[in-house]
DNA sequence: CTTTTTACTACACGCCGTTGCTTTAATCGG
DNA sequence: CCGATTAAAGCAACGGCGTGTAGTAAAAAG
C-alpha cells in the first residue's frame, strides 16, 4: 500500500538523508535524488518550515546565480538510545545527525527483572532529559537489547542469562513509564543502523560484526536493515566453521563463536582474529557487500589486530574492493544506533 | 525519488500480486493490501481496462450485496525465459501467472561464443514465438545465466569455462537481435524469482538452493531478491564448512561445494545431503528465513533424500517452523524464473 | 550597462488516493 | 410478500503530490 502521505514522507526522507551528509544546495539535491528542481524546492521549504534545515550562505560555481547552501539543523530533534547488556545499561543522547551529545552508564544487577530494568532506564533517561531538554525536541527512546526479541511487536522473548524475561512486552512497558515513543531492536541491528544513518547513501550494503562474549552481525542490505521473519537474523556466532570442531554451548560443534573464544582464551590473538577473518570473508562472498564494520568489546580491545585479521582473509585485487573499518562510535555504537533507529522512525524512509 | 507514476505502479502491482494467488474480490483486496475500498475500485478498473483482470461471477458472504469475483487473465501477457548452461540452452514460454506453456531445448557447443549463443537464442525464441503469438502479448525475454554478471548493466563478466565471455554486454546484444526487451540475471536469482512470483505474499523470506555441479543460492529477503553490490550475492558453494578440509577448485579449503561433491562422487548420498543440510541450517540461522526451496540437477535426481537431509539438520520444535520444499517447476525453474523476472519488470513492484 | 547564464520560485495542471454520499443487490424479519 | 437492514461498489468533489511553464533574482561576461 502506498498513498500520498507515503510519497511525501519518502521524498522528505530522501532529501533529509542527503542533507545529513553535509551542506548541500537545491541543485545538488535534485541531481542526486532524481527529483525535479521544483519538487526539491517544495520539499526543502517544508523542511525549513519544520526547522530541520536552514539556508546558510551561497556557493558560487561559475556564471549564474550562486547556489544557496542548505544545512541540517542537527539539534532541532534529539533522541535517546539505550544499550542493554547482561551487566550494564548505557543511555546516550544524540542529535539528528547522529552525533552523541551526552551519555550515562549504570550497572545492572545480576539476572535483573523487567520492573527493575524499566526503573533504571527511567532514571538514566530522566537525568539526560532534564539537563538539556525543554520543549518537544526529544522524539523518543530506542532500545538495543540482546536477542531473541521481536522488533515489530516490541516483545523480548527469552534472552540467555535473563531468566525473568520470558515474552516481556518491553516496548509497551517502556512507553508507559517514560511517556515517550519507544522502539526495540536487537543490539546488532541498532549498531548497523548507527553506521547507516551517519554514512548515508555511501553505505547501502554492509555488515557490522559485533564481537563480545558472543558474535553477532547486523546486516544492511540494499539500504535496509535485514531482520528476517522474526528479527532473528544475524545469529552468526553459531554458524559451522569446522564440521568436527570443538563442542559449542549451543549444542552443535565447530561454531565460529566456539573457535574464536577458545583461541582468545588461549591468548592466541592471531588465531582469534583469523577465525573472524574467515567468517567475514564467507559473509562477504555470500552477501556481496562492500563494507564491513567491526565493533564490540573484543574488537575495541585490539582494533588493529581484528581489522588486519579480517583484511588478510578478504580476496585481494578484486574488481570490487571491500572496505573494512572499526566503528568510530566505540562503546556507544549500540546505544547511539538505537537512538538513530528511533530518529529513522520519524525521518527515515517509510516502509 | 518517488512520484505519482511510482505510486500508481506500486499499487497496481500490489493488487495484481494478490490477484495472482487466485480469484479474489475487491473487499478482500482492500483488506489485504491496506488500500481503501475506493482506491481498490479505481486500481481494479484500470487493470480491467488493460485486460489483466476480469469479473467472473459473485460470491455471497452473508447479508448484503454479494462480492464480485475477480480473476487474473493469465494469458493476457506472456514472456519468454532462457536458462543458459555450459552445454545447453533452454527457453520456456510462461503466462502472467507463471505457468509454463511451452519449452524448447537445444545443446550448446563447448565453450560457445556470444554470437553463436545469440543466434541460437534467436532461433529458439522465434520457434516459440511464431506458434502462438500474434499481437503484442509477448513482453520480452529474461535470461538466467551463470555468474558472475551484472544485473543492472546486463553485462556478463567472466564465467568459468566460457573463455569468450569477458565483459560481454549480453542484454544489449540480445535486445538488438530479438527486437524485444531483455533482462539478465544470475540463474540462482531467476530461480528464486520463479518461486516468489508464483507463491506471492506467502513467500517473503526464502532461500532457493541450486545444487548442480556447483552450489549457489538465490535469496528473497523481505520480498525482494538480494543481489548485493555487483549481483554477486549467493556464491555459497565456496563458503568454509571445515577449516582444514579438502582443497577446493577455488583455492581455499573445506568449501561446501568441495565437501558435497566429494561425498557425491563416492556415492555417499547420506553424507552429500547432510552437507547441504548443515549449510542450509547455517543459512536459515543467519538470515532468519521461513522457506527453503531446493532445486538443481543433483536435487531433482534424489529429491526426497535432499529434502529429508535438509530437514534433519534444521532446528525442531521451534517457535518458527521452516518450510522445506522441492521446486515444482523441476528443470524449468531457472528459465521460467527468468520469464517471471521480465514480467516483474512490467507488473511487479517498482523500486 | 546589456547580455548571458544559472538558481530558484509562482502558479496552473494532471493525477493520485480519500471522503462523503448514492446506488445496487442481497438477506432478514414480520 | 415486502419493507428494513446490510454490505458492495460506484460517483463526484476534494486535498495534496510532483510536474511543466513562465517568470524573477543574482551572478559573470562582454
Amino acid at each position: 500500500m502506498a498513498n500520498l502521505r507515503f510519497l511525501r514522507g519518502y521524498n522528505d526522507a530522501v532529501v533529509l538523508g542527503l542533507a545529513r551528509s553535509g551542506a548541500v544546495t537545491r541543485v545538488e539535491l535534485a541531481d542526486r535524488s532524481g527529483l525535479t528542481p521544483q519538487a526539491v524546492s517544495k520539499v526543502v521549504s517544508r523542511l525549513i518550515d519544520d526547522g530541520l534545515l536552514v539556508e546558510s550562505g551561497t556557493r558560487n560555481v561559475g556564471v549564474g546565480k550562486p547556489r544557496t547552501l542548505l544545512k541540517l539543523v542537527a539539534d532541532s530533534r534529539l533522541a535517546l538510545g539505550a544499550q542493554v547488556e547482561r551487566d550494564e545499561l548505557r543511555v546516550v543522547l544524540t542529535d539528528l545527525a547522529g552525533t552523541v551529545l551526552d551519555r550515562a552508564v549504570a550497572p545492572l544487577p545480576r539476572d535483573f527483572d523487567p520492573p527493575t530494568f524499566v526503573e533504571e532506564l527511567n532514571r538514566l533517561v530522566d537525568g539526560l532529559r532534564s539537563e538539556r531538554l525543554r520543549g518537544e525536541r526529544l522524539l523518543g527512546v530506542g532500545i538495543g537489547f540482546v536477542g531473541p526479541l521481536d522488533h515489530r511487536t516490541g516483545v523480548v522473548h527469552y534472552p540467555t542469562g535473563l531468566t525473568e524475561w520470558q515474552d516481556v512486552p518491553l516496548r509497551a512497558l517502556a512507553e508507559q513509564r517514560l511517556g515517550l515513543p519507544v522502539v526495540l531492536d536487537k543490539d546488532t541491528n541498532t549498531a548497523v543502523v548507527a553506521e547507516a544513518w551517519r554514512r548515508g547513501e555511501e553505505l547501502r550494503d554492509a555488515v557490522l560484526v559485533l564481537v563480545g562474549t558472543g558474535l553477532g552481525i547486523g546486516m544492511l542490505l540494499d539500504g535496509r536493515v535485514h531482520r528476517g521473519v522474526r528479527t532473528n537474523a544475524g545469529e552468526y556466532g553459531h554458524t559451522t566453521l569446522q564440521l568436527d570442531g570443538p563442542p559449542c554451548v549451543c549444542g552443535r560443534s565447530g561454531c565460529i563463536e566456539a573457535l574464536h573464544n577458545l583461541a582468545a582464551a588461549r591468548g592466541d590473538l592471531v588465531e582469534a582474529t583469523d577465525i573472524v577473518g574467515v567468517a567475514v570473508a564467507d559473509l562477504v562472498q555470500l552477501l556481496d557487500i562492500d563494507h564491513v564494520v567491526l565493533a564490540g568489546r573484543a574488537v575495541l580491545a585490539e582494533p588493529a589486530a581484528y581489522r588486519d585479521g579480517v583484511r588478510a582473509r578478504l580476496p585481494k585485487d578484486e574488481w570490487l574492493p571491500v572496505d573494512v573499518s572499526i566503528t568510530p562510535l566505540g562503546d556507544d555504537v549500540v546505544a547511539a544506533g538505537a537512538a538513530m533507529l528511533l530518529l529513522s522512525e520519524f525521518y527515515g524512509r517509510p516502509r
